[in-house]
DNA sequence: TACTAGTAGATAGTACCACTGACTAGTAGG
DNA sequence: CCTACTAGTCAGTGGTACTATCTACTAGTA
């Protein structure tokens, strides 16, 4: 992953991955996989699971344990009332941010 | 500033700030107004100082020293050939980042 | 003279977040 | 037993924006 892309993710990532959450429960190693099929193909596992858990200390997301066929028992994130509230405010930051930067794009040709 | 906000300027504003230097040359007091009008009320000064020693010594940009009618004398940033040809590099990287969350904010509905 | 506001830049210290690189645990196939 | 895949954890590092404060110069004003 480019040094540009670490940097742009910072405060991308989380919202990425309520967004993903805002669509069906997920577990972490699911997320990885679905963020690396859409791009991200170096993004660590470390990385995810460390943003979960403090997407959880947060209150965004309530938490199952529930078995798995293969491996240890998996952890299911499920996106809370709190956590869409904080969703929508990251698509306002998150709108603003890119028409500025559209707009600044236009204005270098 | 909310600290999303503060989350998400890491790695874009480092961008933002090329992309006004490649429209035309400017000083640090003069960008940090820009884009202060442009609705980053809060940034504070300190940042875009320290954002341009860094690209200074990156060698995205040339620097001359014009003397100013009021207060001490300016630094004037010109985007120099690395500095378009590292901007290039920030788009893709932006334009690939944005595809994706415009993606998944559709997903969500 | 002294004070204030505006212009212009610098910097030490802090917080946050993605990454690196390792680790534990469980299951299945060779 | 050994490897590979699944699933999660964690200490340490580096980069970047912030906070807060500082220097330096000019103009207006009381």
């Amino acid at each position: 992953m480019g040094k540009q892309m670490t940097e742009m993710l910072k405060g991308t990532l989380e919202g990425m991955v309520l967004a993903i959450l805002a669509v069906q429960p997920a577990h972490g190693y699911e997320i990885t996989a679905q963020l690396r099929d859409q791009g991200f193909t170096d993004l660590v596992e470390g990385t995810v699971y460390a943003l979960l858990i403090r997407i959880e200390q947060r209150g965004y997301v309530d938490v199952t344990k529930e078995p798995s066929e293969k491996g240890p028992p998996r952890k299911v994130y499920t996106l809370n009332a709190q956590g869409r509230e904080y969703l929508e405010e990251f698509w306002n930051t998150w709108s603003f941010l890119a028409e500025r930067l559209e707009q600044l794009r236009q204005e270098g040709k």
